[in-house]
DNA sequence: ATGTCGACACGCTGTCGA
């Protein structure tokens, strides 16, 4: 099976791009972040068009996730148990997606941004990331063989290697040590971030900003990740950053990440 | 050579979020 993630950036804006994607790459199930849109907003037709199943979760024109499969989709979730809440009034944001693709239950996850050190978006970030460990902790529990994939937009670059300059980023978000902290929790739950284990050059990276000329520059960050329970990432022959697709008319800002796993 | 983009609305410019 072939299950790619990315973060779209608007899913109306880039539809050809990502319904080309998906015929160029011949992926089984797609996860994407960013689709800012509403359910009923969303440009379902073409991919149906292709045989494949879309399975959407988006409240406004923020957030926004979906998973696009061709080979089923069963046991939809939107959120995951114990999801923390956003705003007032609080309520969840459409930031996590699960569903059972090919016998492998995928989450497509958009991790809050946090904004700035400090600020009520940056704690909520931090505990969205330890209620998804307890969640995702749960799941091995109840079944130690579980085929998991935890993928998405982590908005976090967890080696400084990961960024082009961590100069940069001092006192920003994103590489800050709890930040780093709650992503290694998920490996301390036990999963194994595997696109690392495929790609482990660094300076790899999968999101570069519009601004600044980060793209031609080459100045960008890792920060699309996949993390797999043991007994899905036993089964992952090979990961590949599709870095093309930061490059033409209209990108996105991230790029697709495919892994390729064994039936 | 270029120095950001997308969605929304009290809408054609300003605001928010990233």
């Amino acid at each position: 099976m072939r299950l790619a993630t990315w973060n779209i950036n608007s899913i109306r804006a880039r539809t050809e791009r990502a319904v080309a994607f998906v015929e160029r790459s011949g992926v089984d199930v797609l996860a994407l972040q960013e689709t800012k849109c509403k359910d009923d907003q969303f440009p379902r037709e073409p991919f149906e068009a292709l045989g494949y199943e879309v399975v959407t979760h988006g409240f406004s024109q923020w957030n926004g996730v979906a998973v696009i499969s061709r080979v089923g989709v069963d046991a939809v979730e939107q959120g995951f148990p114990g999801m923390p809440t956003w705003g007032d009034p609080a309520a969840a944001e459409a930031r996590a997606l699960g569903v059972t693709a090919g016998g492998v239950r995928v989450w497509s996850l958009y991790v809050p941004n946090g904004r700035e050190i400090g600020d009520p978006h940056y704690v909520y970030k931090l505990d969205w990331l330890a209620k998804l460990r307890d969640a995702a902790a749960g799941w091995l529990a109840a079944d130690a063989g579980a085929q998991v994939a935890l993928v998405g937009d982590w908005n976090i670059a967890p080696l400084d290697t990961d960024v082009w300059d961590p100069a940069f980023f001092a006192g920003r978000t994103h590489v800050t040590p709890a930040e780093r902290e709650a992503f290694v929790a998920i490996g301390g739950a036990g999963y194994t971030e595997v696109s690392r284990e495929h790609v482990p050059a660094e300076h790899t990276y999968t999101y570069w900003d519009y601004q600044q000329l980060r793209f031609p520059r080459n100045e960008g960050m890792r920060i699309d990740l996949t993390y797999a329970s043991p007994a899905l990432a036993a089964r992952v022959t090979g990961v590949t950053i599709e870095r093309n697709e930061r490059k033409g008319k209209a990108p996105s800002d991230h790029v697709p990440v495919v892994l390729e796993i064994a039936d």
